[in-house]
DNA sequence: GCATACATTAATGTATACATTGTCAAGAAT
DNA sequence: ATTCTTGACAATGTATACATTAATGTATGC
């Protein structure tokens, strides 16, 4: 769960933004284990703060904390994908369709256009690091269209554990010219207040993403580390 | 997101396990603050594990710390119901597709069906407490039975948050008699094996929940603390 | 009399010392 | 040689002392 209010920038927070850097850029590989002591050397704090942080990353599925053993970056499974994109297919789809309900002009419809025009820019520059940002934006942006602010935070904090491993899969796979129609269809039955087909168009759009990447991550035997 | 796996008995959890009681029974109501000086004095260990314990909470949404004004236990409004029952809805009906696309044998639905017969035994007796226990058991085993794991705590979570608000209106409404006849249905559907029926099922018995639930807090005006 | 500035205080945030406990290794006995 | 036991060590878990900071109250000046 995002506590990103307004919270005060406090070492215990800060600890957990640059414990979270430190995951997603691979300087802390997934399976590894790290002692609060060393931890706290490397941050330039003392433990206290540390092991918030770690506690903070723990409810948010990210590491586990073990006596002794220290904090132990969590690898995601071929299972753990597969349950988490039916997590957010589910929570997806029902933000899609509460966005439609909800009679969007196209200014409050502005910020996910921009994301989808990222998208094709991106793509049609080859550029996969700045399309899997717009695509990131894009699913943000249409659950916070949803208004469900447990969906929000569910959504990111099930974002945040599949980052690593998308990292890893973005440059194996043909790059995604299919999804942009997809979005393109959402956003106009967000737009026309079409709720059942917002819903349909992007569940099946959750679902084909999920079966490109399992089969991406059982072909290639990948351990998700 | 529950933590109960093989966590040693330390004073961390113990703190986390007390402070839900405190919550849960109203011991600590809704909306009001706590030191940690006194919350610590209070369960008989120092300040460190009730801090944990506290961020523990907060990150399931049952309470906010905040400097200088000690730990908050969070109120429920009516949008925070109509929030946490449409992910139960979609979280849920998704277990009730899952369970019923694997297959099970009769066996491994008995836990299921003896959640059901006691919920018809309670009814029976009028009794509002033990009906309240087995309808929490029927929706656990049914998302345990849909087999992921992060729906599993997903709901748990959202179940928690609502926990309190569910106590005070058990005794407001009628006795949910056509409640029953769902569970069963969705029950067989899964032993059938029909997926898209226990999904819908399962759907629509969260819906109508949901209506009775929202009329009930907005009529009696309740201020949900 | 009101406003502003400063001081006091009380609570969180942090560091550190200490207690507890599991792990690992070394040695002895079978 | 292998296994069991024992002990030292090292890392977490906990308590507490200390630093920081925001809020409140008081005093002073305008």
């Amino acid at each position: 769960m995002r506590t990103d209010e307004i919270r005060p920038k406090n070492n215990s927070t800060i600890a957990v933004e640059k414990l979270r850097d430190l995951i997603f850029s691979g300087a802390l590989p997934a399976g590894s284990n790290h002692l609060e002591t060393e931890l706290a050397k490397r941050l330039g704090m003392s433990r206290t703060p540390v092991r918030e942080a770690a506690l903070t990353l723990e409810a948010q599925g990210l590491v586990a904390v073990q006596a002794r053993k220290g904090v132990k970056i969590l690898p995601i499974s071929v299972r753990d994908m597969e349950e988490i994109y039916d997590v957010l297919t589910a929570l997806e789809s029902m933000a899609a369709r509460q966005a439609a309900e909800q009679a969007y002009g196209y200014e409050d419809l502005a910020a996910l256009a921009q994301t989808i025009t990222d998208m094709e820019a991106a793509l049609g520059e080859n550029d996969r690091d700045h399309w899997a940002v717009a695509d990131d934006n894009f699913h943000t942006e249409l659950v916070r269209l949803g208004g469900n602010r447990r969906v929000m935070s569910t959504v990111a904090m099930m974002a945040d554990q599949v980052r690593r491993a998308k990292a890893v899969t973005l440059y194996l796979r043909p790059l995604p010219s299919q999804s942009n129609e997809d979005h393109r269809a959402v956003l106009e039955a967000i737009a026309k207040g079409d709720p059942a087909r917002a819903e349909e168009v992007h569940r099946m759009h959750r679902l084909e993403a999920k079966d490109t990447l399992i089969a991406l991550l059982t072909q290639s035997r990948l351990q998700m580390l």
